[in-house]
DNA sequence: GTGAAAGCGCTAACAG
DNA sequence: CTGTTAGCGCTTTCAC
């Protein structure tokens, strides 16, 4: 069968060169030394030839396929693409590509993605799941594939864990609130506080308890992590008979959506109700007013996770990680 | 040397099943008849040695990796998740992965993407770029990789193209306009009419002459591709003797920048200045008023280019195609 | 400093 | 319907 494009091999250049394939392999990778003179004529062959080395067959010979796998609920969900961003910007240099899979957080199409990333021999894996499932991560392990876990609580499998300082940004979030005087504060969370946002409920908590505010009557409210949804929390915390007077969101969806039931309800922001959100995506400076918020380091995130991967895949050991990134205060105008 | 996690290998489900990896490799593939009973066998010695067919031997065996590039200037760049995804969603069922390279719009690291898709032996590129260097595909094309570019004027390569009808939106959108009521309309534009820039501009002339109004002086303005930009190119128009009181943007994030400047300035939108943006990215209804728009669907691209890529693969050969992805008017507050 | 030969895991002739 | 054999393009012993 031809073979698609009939692109020179390796052979072909060593030929042209007067080498054998193994010297030509070895000037290409340095793994051992190549006089001066032999690989100048093996470099004028590559040009001559535009020879380059399939990345197949090396990956194939040397169990290595120069690829990683991201596992992600969804590319197009804003904080992704710069987590993206932040790995390959690391990996890239060090001659790595990523596949990325989207499993809509779908427990299945998680399964699946990590299978397939185990037959596409990536050097390792990158997994951001909301429903920690440790076991499925098994056959990663098993397969001696390197794996980081993006957010979460600490893994009991044993693997690298990096995520941002969800609580310790929640709490500076409410020491902000606080701060500027605002004393019934609300926090706006998703139908259960799973994920990230168990641990931003959690650093709300502190940061009330460490200021002497004991808890209050539902200040907490439950509803989607949407923008549907913060706009759902504030009608809902406005209807009751001590409203709050500022709500802390946990993430900026929402907060944009609370931005919009306030001004639908007439209140003035941050004067009758302070918002503030969580994540510093893009939208939050595109809203007026502007969105006080809780920057959530997706670049920082996505570095990080990338060169533990390298190190892992490079061998340097220890005992599995837990890299935390921390989270900045954004002051802008809602808060 | 002990291969990674040492996987079972074909030959050792071929032995647990009483068959010859061959016959595993057909069950597995389907290319070739094989017994019920079998097939049965073989399914279940996989399923007992966790077994996963390796994608790199077949990839060079088969001559095919069953992965996709796709070349794009920034994932982060709002544009490309949502195409990347509709790639994805077509790609995926049919066994496909993609690697996605930024290039920054730097035409070097265009060409070393090129360069690294021909050396994994990419089954096809998508190849989304501004400044059109038709030769730069040369190699890939050389290497009889199927090409899909995506957005710029049709090809002089003979390359398949992609794009959404960027001259038609404008026209739309000016239309839009002048029914209701606006007829002294500005352009808002990038340093130079690049891109897709070129021919949103075309539909914006285009327009106007239909409808009898003849070209206005200084009311195509050229700034940034920026919020910044867009509020800029505000500045600029009203401070003119003769004002616009319409102004359709090359893209939405200036179409904000022009929301912010007629703010700024105090000026009614849309009655005393209508603002029309352009792609319909998510920000457009985070604004306010919320802006009206042409949907650039980034979608239906992705979708569109992966089943011509697919075609192509499959030899499904046909001379080299264009296919013009219809706007869409998305009315909202701001005209 | 360089080569010959073996083989990574799989699929596709060819042969029955 | 199934098996044997060769080989995809490369890297890596082992030998000189």
């Amino acid at each position: 069968m031809a073979f698609r494009g009939d692109r020179p091999r390796i052979g072909q250049v060593a030929q042209l060169a007067g080498v054998s394939a193994t010297t030509v392999s070895h000037a290409l990778n340095g793994r051992r030394p190549v006089s001066a003179e032999t690989r100048r004529r093996i470099m004028d062959a590559i040009a001559e030839l535009g020879y380059r080395p399939n990345v197949v067959a090396r990956g194939l010979r040397a169990g290595r396929s120069l690829t990683i796998g991201l596992v992600i609920p969804d590319i197009t969900n804003p904080f992704y693409p710069v987590l993206a961003r932040g790995v390959q910007d690391v990996l890239g240099p060090a001659g790595y590509d990523e596949i990325i899979t989207n499993t809509n957080g779908v427990r299945d199409l998680e399964r699946a993605a990590l299978d397939k990333m185990i037959s596409r021999q990536v050097d390792g894996v990158a997994f951001a799941v909301f429903h920690t499932h440790a076991d499925d991560l098994q056959p990663v392990i098993d397969a001696q594939i390197p794996v980081v876990r993006l957010g979460g609580r600490a893994a009991q499998t044993g693997v690298d864990l990096v995520h941002s300082d969800d609580e310790g940004g929640a709490r500076e979030a409410v020491r902000h609130l606080i701060h500027n005087g605002y004393r019934r504060i609300a926090f706006i969370c998703g139908p259960a506080a799973e994920g990230p946002a168990a641990e931003r409920v959690a650093g709300y908590r502190a940061a009330l308890a460490e200021a002497g505010i004991g808890p209050q009557q539902n200040m907490v409210v439950h509803t989607d992590f949407s923008r549907a949804g913060g706009a759902h929390g504030v009608e809902k915390l406005i209807r009751q008979r001590k409203r709050p007077d500022a709500v802390l969101c946990a993430n900026d969806m929402m907060a944009i959506g609370a931005l919009d039931a306030a001004r639908e309800r007439g209140l003035r922001v941050p004067d009758d109700l302070a918002v503030m959100g969580f994540d510093d995506i893009e939208a939050a400076t595109l809203v007026t007013p502007q969105l006080t918020t809780i920057a959530n380091p997706a670049r920082e995130i996505g570095m990080a996770c990338a060169r533990l991967l390298l190190d892992r895949i490079n061998g340097v050991a220890g005992p599995p990680k837990e890299i935390v990134i921390p989270t900045r205060l954004v002051r802008r105008q809602s808060a």
